[in-house]
DNA sequence: GATTGTTTTGAAAACGTTTTCATTATTTTT
DNA sequence: AAAAATAATGAAAACGTTTTCAAAACAATC
């Protein structure tokens, strides 16, 4: 390996000289500036980073933590991963998984957060590195989408394609995002003069299939879903009823990511931006590093126009 | 940050005890084990990973690397890159995420490749640090499925069940999973003395569901698919068709994670045991490391049995 | 042309660990 | 009980970088 040494020695200047080519370039003369870079692609030289990180306390390395039980993943955090890896080495750093509750931070200069919950969130406003989780919680740096945006932009999709009846299928409302998701349709009827008619559910495909097959549908419906899943399930529920979609039966369902495109007709949806998404975190953290105060950040999602709305 | 000397100091020895009890205590006498690991308790004390790469050139890092487009990113690898993480934390490694050809090893001691093709091998063998691919290239350790056995399993499994005719939709044959799965229905069928009926398909459901469409299924029909997006399609084909599934038509997919979930019926298909892959993965990496030398591992596939066959 | 100010360079120490080697304490052998 | 062997501990150096401080080179001012 070859080191900062090496190169110092083979440009006859002192190590000093190198390390601020590096990371001061502005300054040193110009001259030893191109002598030393020219030396450094010869050499092959890469700087180690446990050297750096010693000597700086610095270790241009972000822990992704992932909290969710293993088998709950969604399967677009595959692509959310990617595209914060992608950032984060813009901003020249990596990204280290983890999937526990380990805040170790030796290694690590800060976090970005998923899944997190309840106690979860004291934990992370006691640390003393950046924190941006995605999601929403009070007094912690977030990136989260604007669900209460998304469904309004739902429900006022179904409304202009002059659907009678308007019905929202929700999910449980522990979370934050299930009780905005449920607001954003409640505020676009309400703001429509029209009457809000909610149910809720478990968040899978089969569930809602049963209820809305016990619900008669009964044509010149829409229906806004809080998930994906969801609308999968009333997709099935309105075809197995004879129903036509999009004519008798408009469905928009909420996340974008796999599930629509599987579905037997591409599912209109609210779609998760998640690479606007990931460059949010990424810049949030790094203005924390910088030093700067950030406050949260809320995306607003697009509607993806699929086959199950007019 | 409490260092090492810190805990030295406060258990009154030297810096090299504290080290030896974390690194070799078989040579420290147990009394002083004792005392140096409470004062480790009482201080919190961590060790310092750049510290310690610094000093014996060892990272206790492993990178990651996927290298498929961000478009085409299965859904599956979150839960791989979970089990992965899960495997290295277990053996005392974190794992640094990249997706772009940086094989750069200043932070790292070995590689973990997915997606490799080409050119990507040559670059890979020519590394003095040990790597994992996942997937198959002659003279580099790796850890593939045994695919040519997963569609026997499938083929024998719609054989077993007595249907009439027994199709085979494959994929495009430039990948050598593809050949091995095609192979395997092949042997399968020659074992059993049938005639088989091979088509190949672009990946992708609607391909399938609109080639079997114009293929005029007729009842009492097998369909061995090289994927669960195919076996999607032919579900999908098949119920379009007027055919009863499993009765008139079974199906069985390959791959089994989420697609297969969510399909109208739930997918009989050949399950990626993604949690034993990783495992192998971690373990070939872990041989490496230590000196040894190591083949590549063929994880034998699961029949999972869902809706789509008798 | 001396004085001040600025830019450019270098030397030494520091970061936290482990390796190597030397020393001391303990056990075993004679 | 002395000698030899072994076990337990410590001191110093090393890993590759950056920080801090000092020195040298150069330009600008009087």
């Amino acid at each position: 390996m070859v080191s900062l040494l090496d190169v110092a020695r083979a440009a006859h200047v002192s190590k000093m000289t190198v390390s601020r080519v590096l990371n001061h370039p502005d300054q040193v003369s110009p001259e030893i500036i191109a002598d030393v870079q020219q030396v450094i692609a010869e050499l092959g030289y890469v700087q180690n980073r446990a050297g750096r990180a010693l000597a700086n306390n610095r270790h241009y390395n972000i822990a992704f933590i992932l909290l969710d039980d293993i088998n709950e993943i969604e399967p677009y955090y595959a692509h959310l991963l990617m595209h914060l890896t992608d950032e984060l080495r813009h901003a020249g750093y990596t990204l280290e998984m983890r999937h526990d509750r380990n805040f170790d931070l030796t290694n690590v200069d800060g976090f970005l957060v998923s899944g997190a919950r309840g106690s979860d969130f004291e934990l992370l406003q006691s640390l003393t590195v950046p924190v941006v989780i995605y999601g929403t919680e009070p007094g912690i740096p977030s990136v989260d989408i604007d669900n209460k945006a998304g469904t309004q932009l739902a429900t006022n999709a179904l409304l202009d394609a002059g659907y009678a009846r308007l019905i929202y299928l929700g999910i449980d409302m522990s979370e934050p995002f299930a009780i905005n998701r449920e607001v954003g349709y409640r505020d676009a009827m309400l703001t429509a003069g029209r009457t809000t008619e909610i149910y809720h559910l478990p968040n899978d495909e089969h569930a809602a299939q049963a209820f809305l097959a016990d619900l008669n549908l009964c044509g010149n419906t829409g229906i806004v879903a809080a998930t994906d899943r969801l609308g999968l399930g009333a997709l099935r529920a309105g075809r197995s009823q004879g129903l036509t979609v999009p004519t008798d039966l408009g469905i928009v369902g909420f996340d974008g990511i796999y599930i629509h495109q599987l579905a037997e007709l591409p599912l209109t949806t609210i779609q998760q931006p998640l690479a606007t998404i990931a460059q949010h975190m990424v810049a949030l953290l790094m203005k924390q590093l910088a030093g700067e105060t950030v406050t949260s950040v809320y995306v607003v999602p697009e509607l993806l126009h699929g086959a199950t709305t007019a």
